[in-house]
DNA sequence: CGTGGCGTCACCCCTTTGGGTGATAGGTGA
DNA sequence: TCACCTATCACCCAAAGGGGTGACGCCACG
C-alpha cells in the first residue's frame, strides 16, 4: 500500500449526519488544491460500506451518529483497512471521547468550530504521513483525561445504573449483587471521579462523556 | 415596513459558531433561486451588531454559541426590530431549547440534522408571513414541555446548586435561606421533575435543556 | 508461587435525604 | 376583600446514602 505521491489528488471521504454540515466541509475540501471529495456517508454503517468501495485516502468523521457511531465505525473501518487514516471532526471537546476516538485508531481529533483552514492543514499532515498531533485545547483535555483513574467494568456498570436514578438497592438487584457491593462499588467510583456523592458522580460522567445520555 | 414582495431576493444572516457549518448554510442558501446570504456571524454579540446594519429578511440562527447564545441575542434584536424574522436552527431537540427559543420569538426551530430542502423551505414560508410552524418532532417535543410544570425562579436556583453536587446545607448557605426552605423547594421540584431524588432530578434537568452544562 | 487488582460481601455508625404536616407573610389578580 | 401562589421555616420520622474496616476467592502476571 503506502500512501500516495506528492501532486497526487488526496480523495476525502465526509461522515456527518448533518446535511447542512456535511454540504460545508464538502465546500471546504473542494476548494484545497489537491484535494477532493469522493464520497459522503450520514452514519457510521454507510461510513464502513463506502469506505470499502472507495478507499478514500482520508476519512473525515462526525463522532455522535444516529445508529452506529463514530468509534464503532473506526474501530471496523481499521480492522479492515489497518492504514486507514481516519480523522475525527466532534463538536465536543470531551476527554473521554477524544480518548475513545484516540483509542480507537484516529489520527486526530478536531472541533467543529476550528477554523476551516486548520481542518485542512490538518487533512494534509495526516495524509503526508504526520502522525497523530492534536490542537492544543484538545491534547490538554486528554492529559486530563489521563490524570483520572481508569473505571472497572463493573464501576462503569453502576454508575450507568446510577445515572438512570437507580437505588443502591435497584442497582443491586439488576446486576444481581448485594446492597453492599454496590456501596464498596460506589466508593471506589467516587475516590476516582473526585465526588462526594452519587449525584456530583453523574455530572462528572455526563460532563466528561464518560456516559452519554440517551 | 410590511414584507418585501414576492420576486424579491430574500437576504439571510447566518449565525452559528461552526465554520464548516456557516459554510453549508451559505453554500445551502446561495444554491437557492432568490435567496442570498447577506452577512455571517459566528456568536450573539455579532449577530446583534451584523443584524442592525444589514437588516437581513431572515436570521438563520444557532442557540448554543460561546459567549452570547441564541436566545439572548434574539431578544435584543428584537427588541430593536419587533418584526425580525429569526429561525432557530439547532443540534438539539431539547425541549427547554425549544421552549425558550419560541418564548423569544423565533419563528420557527429547525433541527441541524433535517435535510436541507426543509431548511430553504421554511425560510422561504417564514419569508412570506409564515406563522410560526414546526417539524412534526419539535412540536411534539414542544408539548413534551407543556405537559411539566413550570419552575419557580427559587426552584430554578435550588435545582441549580443541586447540579453543582452541593448539598442541601450547602444550597441553605449559599442561598441564604434555611435547610428546611431548601427541602421544601426540593419536594417541589421533585413532583415538577417527575423524580424521586436529586441525582434523577440532575439528569433529568441536563437531559431536557434546564440547566446546561459549564 | 506470591502479589496485586478485581469483584464479592458483611459489619458498624453517622449523616443526609426525603415525605408528611402545618404555619406565617407578602404579592397578585379576580 | 378573598383566594391563590410563592417563599419562608419548623418539627417529626423513616429510609437511603456514604465512610471505615476487613475478609474471601479468582485470576493474571512476574
Amino acid at each position: 500500500m503506502g500512501h500516495p505521491k506528492p501532486g497526487t489528488t488526496i480523495r476525502v471521504l465526509v461522515v456527518d449526519d448533518h446535511p447542512p454540515m456535511r454540504m460545508g466541509l464538502v465546500a471546504l475540501i473542494k476548494n484545497q488544491p489537491g484535494m477532493d471529495v469522493v464520497a459522503e456517508a450520514s452514519d457510521g454503517e454507510e461510513a464502513i460500506e463506502v469506505y470499502d468501495d472507495v478507499r478514500p485516502d482520508i476519512a473525515l468523521m462526525d463522532l455522535r451518529m444516529p445508529g452506529m457511531g463514530g468509534v464503532e465505525a473506526i474501530l471496523a473501518i481499521r480492522k479492515k483497512h489497518p492504514d486507514a487514516r481516519v480523522i475525527v471532526l466532534s463538536t465536543y471537546d470531551l476527554d473521554e471521547d477524544i480518548h475513545r476516538a484516540i483509542q480507537s485508531g484516529a489520527k486526530s481529533y478536531l472541533l467543529k468550530d476550528m477554523p476551516t483552514e486548520e481542518i485542512a492543514s490538518t487533512i494534509r499532515w495526516v495524509f503526508d504521513g504526520g502522525d497523530t498531533s492534536l490542537p492544543r485545547q484538545v491534547a490538554e483535555r486528554l492529559t486530563e483525561r489521563s490524570r483520572r483513574e481508569q473505571l472497572t467494568e463493573r464501576e462503569r456498570d453502576v454508575l450507568e445504573a446510577l445515572i438512570k436514578g437507580r437505588s443502591n438497592k435497584e442497582i443491586a438487584s439488576s446486576l444481581c449483587i448485594s446492597e453492599d457491593t454496590v456501596k464498596s462499588h460506589l466508593k471506589t467510583l467516587f475516590a476516582k471521579l473526585h465526588v462526594r456523592d452519587r449525584t456530583e458522580a453523574a455530572v462528572e460522567a455526563i460532563r466528561h462523556g464518560i456516559v452519554h445520555l440517551k
